[in-house]
Order: structure tokens, then sequence, then C-alpha cells
RNA sequence: GUGGGUGUAGCUCAGCUGGCAGAGCGCUGGAUUGUGGCUCCAGGUGUCGAGGGUUCGAUCCCCUUCACUCACCCCA
């Protein structure tokens, strides 16, 4: 038997109505902050990649699929959405079109780790960009946008956390204060955060070993070391929040895995998705466009991971969709007559289904049971005779005969909606 | 890359440190010549994840390997 690859999944139909829901749901919540669908490919020069998520970050040392072409270029599934983006929004030059732009995408990311609950090789992400605009308003909007997201996705246990990471002019300053600090209590720590003082000390913050969370619970913090122009960007950011009823926590630990991020900085955490809780995270990259050889644009922007959606829904409550009719025929000349009909309900857009191998009446009435079908339409010889059908009505076992001609009027009668009046 | 758990029917899982491979659900047919759900009856499917070892005999014990899964690292 061939398998699919470990870590990527299929989405079997079963699921599919799930999926579909989140993705109405996006175009229904993003249109009217003025967000525009973008589509870009799955596979870049390994180079942007590297630029833009940044060259010690794992997900560029060691998570991506990274492979070379039959002319030898290196080329890269992305491991993300927004450095695609952003090639795209300045390969285009789209800043002259719209000087702040409004985008979201939709689709699978790659990242070659090992799979756990929540956490796979293929996944797929939902992502916002606001392009163009520096100010907090910019930060604020998108956030209610991401609020609204999940009010209308139904989830309501998420909790909102934001932080600020200063900016290039306060941030190092930060970073000293801080290494100074654990620098004093090295000893004390677990071999990974000592490992992290040297890679990465902001992680040191969110270690999960009980004895690091003691020796660093006095740490500095980051918002203490922003500048006047990082500390009044955060405080409307919070100020608006709260006008907005927006519930938030100030999470001054909060640290990104990506390194282009700067100033506001947020995850939407989950409970009950296990280890990986976060189910959407983004934060702002003044410098990203820049440093990619574009024009000197801030941006900010979010990423939800659909699977750990999916994990976080009642997916009981979005309805099947299921056929309004389903035709049961009673031998060949009426599995015939069933199928012209079956067509021409089809050819209308009314979702009809049949068994096309003579089954019994009961194995087909059955087959429309598990359906749900509403309506079975009952063609057999007699009925065929005398050029009638029996309509059943599934809920209230009840049927009557209606004449051939007649039944399209019939049916009208009953769903309006669905056999407008030619 | 590291650690734990689990691999038995399409699905969910029983199987007493060793003796013919099991149940429920689902599927198909019947009880009702052409009438669903509830009930009853009948039916089928397995390299017991794979390979090796111990044994008269292994789903069970041992070794190896693979897969899945959870967790670490990291992340959506």
């Amino acid at each position: 038997m061939i398998t699919g690859i470990k870590g990527m999944n299929d989405i079997l139909p079963a699921e599919i109505e799930a999926w579909h829901f989140i993705e109405a749901c996006v175009r229904e919540v993003f249109h009217p902050f003025g967000f525009k669908e973008i589509r870009v490919p799955v596979v870049e020069k390994t180079e942007l990649f590297c630029r833009s998520i940044g060259e010690d970050t794992d997900i560029v040392e060691k998570e991506m699929y990274t492979f070379a072409d039959k002319s030898g270029n290196s080329l890269t599934l992305r491991p993300e959405g927004t450095a695609s983006v952003m090639r795209s929004h300045i390969e285009h030059k789209l800043h002259i079109l719209n000087p702040v732009d409004r985008l979201y995408y939709v689709g699978p990311m790659f990242r070659y780790e090992r799979p756990q609950k929540g956490r796979y090789r293929q996944f797929h992400q939902i992502g916002a960009e606001i392009i163009g605009e520096p100010s907090p308003l910019a930060d604020v909007q998108l956030l209610n946008m991401l609020w609204r997201f999940f009010a209308r996705i139904g989830i309501n246990d998420a909790v909102l956390q934001i932080n600020s990471l200063g900016c290039p002019g306060c941030r190092p300053r930060y970073r000293q204060a801080l290494v100074d600090f654990i620098a004093e209590r090295l000893d004390r720590l677990c071999g990974d955060c000592r490992r992290r003082y040297q890679h990465n000390p902001l992680r040191v913050l969110d270690c999960k070993v009980e004895q690091c969370r003691d020796a660093v619970q006095a740490a500095p913090s980051v918002l203490d070391f922003l500048c006047p122009d990082c500390g009044t960007h955060f405080n409307t950011v919070r100020r608006l929040l709260s006008n907005l009823a927006i519930p938030f926590e100030v999470n001054n630990r909060m640290v990104r895995g990506l390194d282009y991020y700067c100033r506001t900085t947020f995850e939407m955490i989950a409970s009950r998705l296990g280890a990986q809780n976060a189910v959407a995270a983004g934060g702002r990259y003044d410098g990203l466009i820049e440093s990619l050889g574009g024009p000197t644009l801030p941006g900010i922007g979010f990423a939800i991971g659909m699977e750990r959606l999916t994990l976080m829904m009642d997916t009981t409550r979005i309805p099947a969709s299921r056929p309004l009719l389903f035709l049961a025929a009673l031998g060949e000349k009426a599995v015939e007559k069933a199928f012209l009909l079956l067509a021409d309900f089809q050819k209308q857009g009314i979702g009809a289904e049949m068994d096309f191998s003579g089954k019994s009446l009961k194995s087909q009435l059955r087959r429309a049971d598990k359906l749900q079908t509403p309506l079975v339409l009952i063609l057999g010889e007699d009925e065929l005779a005398a050029n009638q059908i029996q309509v059943r009505d599934m809920e209230t076992a009840t049927q009557e005969k209606v004449g051939l001609e007649s039944l399209r009027t019939f049916l009208a009668s009953r769903w309006p909606h669905h056999f407008p009046q030619a």
C-alpha cells in the first residue's frame, strides 16, 4: 500500500464542511475591512525565506523543505506566507497602486518537524497583512478583525495576548539588560536555557521548566525599555483595544519565532489544544520590506493555524450538506426515466441522487435515509404506466401521487427558493 | 534530532505472561413480491504492522525494524 507522507494529512469528505465553513467566514469577515485575497506560489527561491525569517531561526536552520530543481536553483516549499506576499508586493510594485494595501491568503505551508497534535508537516494558514501603514490604528484594526473572525467561527475560549518588542532603536538596550540579568543566574538554568542564552536570550523567559521560571521571575520587562515612540504606540494599541471592548492580556514575556517582528506582537492562545496552544499569532514587521529590497514600508500581519482551528471548533454544529431529493426507481424502464429526471434536477442545481444498480426499494430508502434526504421520489412500473410519481416525505413518512407534468409545480410549492418560477 | 505510548476486521477496541481469531458499529441481504429510521435473523472480510528468535505450539515472551501517536526542541 502506498501511504501518504508523514505529517501530511488528507482532508476527507467527512471533514470538508468544517473547512468550507472556515473559508466562508474568512471572506465574510475580512472583506468589510477592505482586505483582498492574494494567491502566491507554494515554492519560492530559498533565499527569500533565509533573508526574511532569519538565518539562525529553527525554521531556516532545520525545518525547511529545500531542494534543487532541474536547473540547479535552490527552491523551498514555503514555511510561512508573509515572505511570499512581501516578495510579490515588492515585485509588482503594489504600493504604487495602493499606498496602504490590505491582503489576505489561505493555503498550505510546509515545515519539516516531528508531527504532533496541532502540528503537521503540511499545514494550512489563513494570513492577513496590512502593508504601508505605520499607525497603531492598523495594529488595532488587524486585531479587531482577528477577534471578529474568532467570534464568527464560534470560538470564545481563546485568549488574546499582546506585547511590544520595541524597535531597532530600543530593543538592543533591553536585550543587553536581559543578557546581564541571565548571566548572573546561568547556573540555575536548564541545559536548554543555557543554549538559549547564547542563541536567543528572549526565549529563556518562556521556558516551561519551573526552576527556570523561578530564576527569571524578576527579569527586566521589555516594556520598561521601550523608547518614547514605541511606548506611545503600545499605549495607543492598548487604549483602542479597550475602547473596542476586545479583552486582552499583556504578556511581556511573549517571544515570537521570526526575526522580522518589532513593536506590537500578539498570540491567540487556546485552552485544551495540547502543547501547541497558539492558534493564531503575528506582529509588526516594519523593516522587513526594505530588507528584502523593497521600498521603506511598514507592515503588520497575522497567521491563523487552520488545523488548530478545527481542533478547537465544535464541528458537530456545522450542518452537513445533503441532497434535496432521492430518486428511487424500480425496474429497468423506470430507472432510465428516473435517470432523466435526475439529470434534469442536477441541471437546475438541485442536489439529487439515485441508485443505478437496481437495488430493492427497501435498500434505496435506506440509502435515502442515510443521506437525510427530505423527499424521495418513487418511480415504479405502476407509476410509470400512470405517468405519475410517488412523493414520499421522509420526515412524516407520508406520500402522495403526483402527475409527472405537475411534479415541478408540486416541488416549487414546497421549496420556492429552490424552484423559482420559470 | 530526543523521550514515552500504541499497532488485532472499513472504524472503535476486547483477547487471562502461550493452545482453532473476537465484539460493537458500519456495510449487504432478508423478516415485508414495491416502502427508511426501531427490532430480529443471516452474511463476509484479517499476512494479529513487518522481519527474525525461543517453543511441540506465539496475537501473547525476546530482539530488530517500520508506522502511528503524544511530549521535548520549536512553532500556526
